[in-house]
DNA sequence: TCTGGGGTCCTAGGACCC
DNA sequence: TCTGGGGTCCTAGGACCC
């Protein structure tokens, strides 16, 4: 039986933030996402607050004055790069890391030591050379191993699900809803065969979990029982899609801001794709609006001649919204999604041109680089600056201090 | 009145994740 | 008045084919 651990970051945002600015310790801190729209990340304090993951901020606004809660705009370059820095400690631990999402990491230990020690000493170590402090959960398939973690937040940082008396007691306690991969429709249905904790899950009939839920519910019901059934590689397969979207700091009433919106936005895809060394086959581009207190949303896609160059993605991206676009409609939100993604080879073609479009690669690649270095949107193409009614706002947001010069930290 | 059976591919929408 | 952004996988149904 391997071991698999999942490493968790507790808190994540908002221990990023706490790494820079000691003084929020202990103190009820929130993360707000683009807009200062939703609480994204809670410090345990904020937590305790009755403060929801997801709540509207204004909802809580009152309840933050009063209790003097930090309330800070998402810096996601900052937790991008202190994603990087936690991973590369991983990394020293276990030959195979797959990240599974910006704040959490499966890695299988070797079967040799007692991995609730190595469990210990790599949450020690992440702690002491980044300031994150992490939680580990051990198991012997992804879905056990994720529970532990869960559960591990409150007994001391780690946890064991590899014996199966512990396993029995936790799934017995455990109600379904908090398994990962069963969410609220999921829960009812389950309700409706009397599976109502994680153990009445686990022990129904593989049929019936496979008409319920789908492989996917079945998967699921096995990895409970200890099975692994989940692939776990630290290859990250090929991306299926790139999405850059946004909701509007106002409502937008006028082709113009709406068509610079979507060039701004697929000039970033673009430069995404590129990053990964891909091309999109297919765009598609969405609207969002309110009508009558309903949330209405309009999209167009396109085939495309595969390709990663900015001026053809914003083309289209221009031409898909001026489609969608309806006289008289307050926008709240749009975005633009690369699709049919493929690997970007070297065009036969380019040995032969004329050299423009040597050149035009040149100036991309330049743009990127600058982008990469100086931070998004420090340089962009055309046309995508003007009009910018729709641009967001966020105005808590903490410095760069890891990835912008000018903000790194001074120490007196 | 009787009206096959099996494929593939594509897309939209559902459900879920962080 | 104010409700994020970026992903994944699966399924059902339509179009089409032989």
């Amino acid at each position: 039986m391997s071991v698999l651990a999942l490493v968790d970051c507790n808190n994540f945002f908002v221990s990023c933030e706490r790494v820079f600015r000691p003084g929020l310790e202990r103190r009820p801190v929130v993360v707000l996402s683009s807009n200062d729209g939703c609480v994204i990340s809670r410090s345990e304090e904020a937590k305790a607050l009755g403060i929801g993951m997801g709540v509207p901020f204004f909802e809580v606004r009152a309840l933050c004055v009063e209790n003097r809660v930090e309330a800070i705009s998402a810096n996601h370059e900052l937790y991008a790069d202190l994603s990087r820095r936690v991973a590369a400690v991983l990394r020293r631990h276990a030959p195979d890391v797959e990240g599974y999402s910006i704040d959490e990491s499966f890695l299988t230990f070797p079967p040799d030591g007692d991995p609730l020690a190595r469990a210990r000493a790599l949450r020690a170590e992440v702690a002491r050379w980044t300031g994150v402090p992490v939680s580990v959960g051990l198991g012997p398939s992804k879905a056990l191993a994720k529970l532990a973690s869960d559960k591990a937040k409150k007994a001391g940082g780690v946890l064991s699900l590899l014996e199966a008396g512990a396993r029995e007691r936790v799934l017995a306690a455990t109600p379904v809803e908090q398994v990962w991969g069963i969410a609220r429709r999921s829960a009812e249905r389950l309700a409706a065969h009397g599976a109502r904790t994680a153990a009445d899950f686990a022990a129904l009939d593989d049929a019936l979990l496979r008409k319920t839920l789908g492989v996917g519910g079945l998967r699921l019901a096995q990895e409970l029982r200890g099975l692994s059934v989940l692939a776990h590689s630290s290859v990250a397969p090929p991306r299926q899609s790139v999405t850059v979207s946004r909701s509007f700091g106002r409502a937008v009433g006028a082709l113009g801001s709406l068509e610079s919106a979507a060039a701004a936005f697929a000039a970033r895809a673009a430069e995404r794709a590129r990053r990964h060394g891909l091309r999109a086959g297919a765009l598609s581009v969405f609207v969002g609006w309110r009508e009558d207190g309903r949330v209405l949303s309009d999209a167009l896609s396109e085939r495309l001649p595969p390709t990663d160059r900015t001026p053809d993605l914003v083309r289209a991206a221009k031409a898909l919204i001026g489609r969608l676009f309806v006289e008289g409609r307050s926008y709240r939100k749009a975005g633009v999604v690369l699709g049919a993604l493929e690997a970007a080879e070297t065009p036969q073609a380019e040995l032969f041109d004329d050299g423009a479009e040597r050149r035009a690669r040149r100036l991309e690649k330049t743009v990127d680089g600058l982008n990469a270095a100086l931070g998004p949107g420090t340089l962009s193409f055309g046309g995508d600056r003007l009009a910018r009614a729709w641009a967001p706002r966020s105005e808590r947001r903490s410095p760069c201090w890891t990835t912008r010069w000018e903000d790194l930290p001074r120490v007196r």
